[in-house]
DNA sequence: TGAAAATGTGACGAATCGTCACTCTATGAC
DNA sequence: GTCATAGAGTGACGATTCGTCACATTTTCA
């Protein structure tokens, strides 16, 4: 019977539905605007309906984030494709990570708030074990990078360094300059260079000082820094 | 007249109070358990005290983080005096920072809570100014050491790089990485070495990049790491 | 067609926020 | 010592929001 499939896919569609609502309302006011109440009277449901698909609020946090976290992925793979040698494609991939939070900061807050005990505590286990796959997606793209640049004699990791090590090192210092970053005015006192080429500059030396070839002095990335720029801010959805 | 003054301290000292107890509720069940009301009952005061003291609940929230980050200027402060080369200070205060993480990590969700729109949108001008006098006073110390490392001839910074780039890249990198590390088992299937050395093997790479000597093949920074560990975790507070 | 299953509802209780009209208390002028 | 006054302290209150659940409505299919 495919009375089944179409209910599943009714019930999917409104999920997605109630998602991008409480999305419209974070983008518009911020997130502590959002109420299921709001969620409810948007989508024209009963707030009853809502807690039909989230257990709480956060679990809707969640869900956010995990939408996110799935834009994240595919533009990560997207850079993946990105004709040049390794460490062209890791920028590539710096790059797409600061597009999308500077396009979407709210989102990012998100995205920092889901990292912290607090959330997570609430949210529902099926919710976080999802988060955990597509964290482990574009973990993997990371992954797939640094791979590729031992195999190709890029890269050599330093004795007693696991891939994921470099893995996480990347991932930590773009998500702390961003979230930095986002706080920049905040920040008062603070004289840096333009915000474009700081997330460059950082990685090209932690790069440096893993030895990956090319090395800074060896290639011109701010080049392909420019270029990925244009090349992934087309795939930015405008909305 | 000192009546006056005698005012203004038992005033500070109840703000001292109620913020104690706010640490309390945060340490013992997290911070969304802390109420109003809470920390009413546990001084012994009535609500609308609290709030002569503090416009919101974000408020209070930014005021435990300026105290946090008043020990953490302190324990940088100390990691200045730790006797050795400029690379070694610098890894004493990533040192400093990562103990105080470990030591008390209900409060280093609120750091993170803190650098978010949300929570400064609603907290008080006043308390804001002060955590950017704060957080001035915390990239001082970081600063003194950059400077420090360029007086000395240890390091040269590269072309169109400022002094506060570095010093935002080591922030963002210790940040990030112990945002990371605090959701460590929640980000499955990472294979990571010892927790200890990642913040170190990460900060080596990147100041190695950076040509800070002695490099981190001219040295046993895990040497350093290690004295410094125990160096500092003297000061943390055992409460 | 109609009984059973699935879906949707919104009034409700509970928790919490932040306010304000008030009571109480310490101060210092006389 | 007395007393008017400033300002410190109070807690009942309205408002907001969460999450629930008993009931209403719709859909399914025998």
């Amino acid at each position: 019977m495919n009375t089944q499939t179409r209910r599943q896919r009714e019930y999917e569609q409104r999920e997605k539905l109630f998602l991008d609502a409480a999305r419209n309302i974070i983008r518009i006011d911020g997130i502590s605007a959002l109420t299921m109440d709001k969620i409810a009277e948007h989508t024209e449901y009963a707030k009853g309906t809502v807690y039909k698909h989230f257990t709480c609020k956060e679990d809707i946090l969640c869900g956010l984030c995990l939408d996110s976290l799935g834009l994240m992925y595919e533009m990560f793979s997207h850079a993946l494709t990105w004709q040049g040698n390794s460490r062209e494609k890791i920028i590539c991939i710096g790059v797409g990570y600061q597009l999308y939070t500077q396009r979407f900061p709210e989102e990012f807050d998100l995205l920092i708030a889901a990292r912290t005990n607090n959330i997570r505590q609430k949210a529902s286990p099926e919710r976080l074990e999802r988060m955990d796959q597509v964290d482990t997606l574009v973990l993997n793209a990371i992954r797939a990078v640094i791979q590729l640049a031992i195999q190709s004699g890029d890269l050599t990791l330093p004795e007693h360094t696991q891939v994921d090590d470099l893995c996480l090192g990347l991932w930590a210092m773009s998500f702390g300059l961003l979230v930095l970053e986002g706080a920049r005015d905040l920040i008062s006192g603070l004289e840096l260079s333009a915000t474009n080429t700081l997330l460059l500059n950082q990685m090209s030396c932690l790069l440096d000082g893993y030895h990956w070839h090319p090395l800074s002095t060896e290639h011109d990335y701010l080049l392909t820094y420019q270029n990925t720029f244009r090349h992934l801010e087309a795939l930015i959805p405008k909305d």
